[in-house]
DNA sequence: TATGAATGAGGGTTCATTCAT
DNA sequence: TATGAATGAACCCTCATTCAT
């Protein structure tokens, strides 16, 4: 009798910790910070509205915290994947294209989060997320690596590295913003899983294309 | 704009829509449609809350007012542009995308509705504005050229020409939606004027290499 | 062309006032003064509203009005009624009762309004019309006709004649205003036509057992 | 009484529902549905206006809880003098219906709820409680009693049991709905206490030589 | 007389946050 | 740690009424 009613969510301090940032990341991605509610994350949750003061200080502290929960293993990933390939060649830039637009793909939440992110908190100059530092190394060693590329000769010399970089992120980040739907609207007869292997071949062709030195172009 | 706070109550029914629209195509940059508040709107025009009301449905119903008088004449511009020039060449294609980028960079309040729709509406599948027919037509004209190009050879005829479109149209739109601050937050340490410049050519650059047809490449 | 745009509702005070006014009594019989909008009114009476204000001070000086309207031959025609009849006897009190049952089955928006009146207006007192006059000469002319009833011997001398005018006002109009929909809602699976009759002959019936001198009484 | 706006932000649930329910009851009795400020129930309450809605859905959800809990006991306590007299008589009769009005009497704001209801709300087909069986009962008991009093020969065989109810009911509902001021204004020059009582005796007067049998008759 | 734009005071309701328990 | 009652500042919208035309 004494045990009874305790059991039923007896402290388990990670647990709801937990239970709260995933019902968050889910009420943001869905309606951005400003429409998030943060009576449905507790439900969500399923802990009471007081207990997500304990855990963050306001909305916008759970906010940042589900940024960073979620764009940490995208940054990680990331700089393995810079970091892994030990000799950079034509290859190796192509994977790593496919691999970010994989990776894209299989969290679609990323990219709605960036969506928002893009809409709302970068136009008031805030960071990505608080460990700014990560994503400002993902880029300086994307870029290093696009320098080796020049430096090997397969990379034309008269490209800036880092719009480089830059070029290939935004039409995989975009592609997955828009969710396949062109912003002008196409439906092209087609199955929806088809579009997204047939849009990265046409991307990856065009970009390698348009970034490959001449005598090193796939066609 | 000295006479803009004036007599107000002196009738000029259109002059007061003029003012409502305005302001709210300003709040809804801002903020989107979540965080947009008539009040601030209402303010900003200089009239009263419930007047609002008197011009539109409800909130929603300005938001929409919003959109397709924001994205009416981006649409028409695109549409007139693509039917002016008779024969379609290397040069028009360039002078085409050049077009565009300029004209997100002239009207930075398109490229960041289009971004508070891309995290928000897109994804509930509501249409980037009531006329969407307009918003098709340019599309499908677009790739109706682009397969001229395909015709007169000097277009890449493996390629999808509705995919080289949104090829090019989301590189110009995502560079004005981050604002040139690429989502891996670059600083090259030159003027931002330069830096919209510098990427428009770089993607220019880019582009053609990799769409143009060999014997037709820039470089 | 210059009488095209005119001639659609053109200057005809007398209709106009009267369109308010019926559609006034429409939207309060419905409503309720405190319920009713004045902008419905306006719309089903096909005028702006502005133009309320031309015949009326206000919401309440219109609400009035339509008490006024709607009651004034309600009162009138009991007035008749009461004077009509020469000499009083059995007949004549009954046959007052039905007609009065069956005036407020022919309009039931009285009904309502009475209803409404009772809800909200009479508990603060306000009168029924502004010409009260006419609804106390009612009461006063039917106690009077009772009275004669009592010289004449068919009505009881013990009970007060305005309560008797009550006893049957009362249960007509409480049946109208409960549209045979008993408080404790019964659905006795007949006619809702035929329940009306049946009714009336039991009221009646009751009523003249209970009001009527012994040696008169129907059965 | 004195303590009423204390210490609040102390821990009384109870307490707090009970104050809404009852100020909710006095603005409603006042005001009617739509006349009722959720703003004024706060007020009386001493609460602040949210907190109505974490204890109702919203303003009608309060409305209802609101008929309920006043109009629960007035059914649960028919119900109980219905079944508390084992063999029913004449005097048993009279007793009813005397407690009937007494009741209407001591609960005068259960009266002009009614008269709402009846002007708003029967109109729309809506019920008059949502525990509507609890009504119904009290008409079917109400009935059966009477019909106990045909078998047992007091009561006139011809009459319907139910318009029996029903005839005494609407008499004592109407009064207090129209608080003795008659619907014809009258005023008989005596106290209004008086004028309860005097009523109340004229009106049993009636209703039992209208409905007993005649052997049986007071007079 | 007729019109409908303009006004501003609330109306019901939501919501992030605090706090006693 | 956990709970949910309590708080109060907005928020969107309605509405009777006024007034320039």
């Amino acid at each position: 009798m004494t045990e009874s009613r305790q059991s039923r969510r007896t402290r388990d301090p990670e647990r709801s910790r937990r239970a709260i940032l995933d019902a968050a990341r889910d009420e943001f991605v869905a309606h951005g910070f400003t429409g998030g509610r943060t009576g449905r994350i507790a439900e969500a949750a399923g802990v009471p509205q007081g207990l997500l003061y304990h855990y963050f200080d306001n909305k916008e502290g759970l906010f940042d915290a589900v940024m960073e929960d979620t764009l940490a293993p995208y940054f990680n990933g990331m700089l393995d994947m810079l970091q892994s390939a030990e000799v950079p060649d034509l290859d190796l830039l192509e994977d790593s294209v496919r691999r970010y637009f994989q990776f894209l793909h299989d969290n679609p939440h990323v990219a709605r989060l960036l969506a928002w992110w893009f809409a709302d908190q970068a136009w008031e100059g805030k960071p990505l997320t608080r460990k700014q530092g990560v994503a400002e190394a993902v880029e300086l060693l994307g870029a290093a690596r696009i320098r080796e590329g020049q430096d090997a000769g397969f990379v034309r010399r008269d490209l800036d590295p880092a719009l480089v970089i830059k070029t290939f992120i935004d039409m995989c980040v975009m592609w997955h913003m828009s969710k396949g739907r062109h912003m002008l609207h196409t439906a092209p007869g087609e199955e929806q899983a088809d579009l997204d292997a047939r849009y990265l071949d046409h991307m990856v062709d065009v970009f390698l294309n348009g970034v490959v030195a001449p005598e090193h172009r796939p066609r």
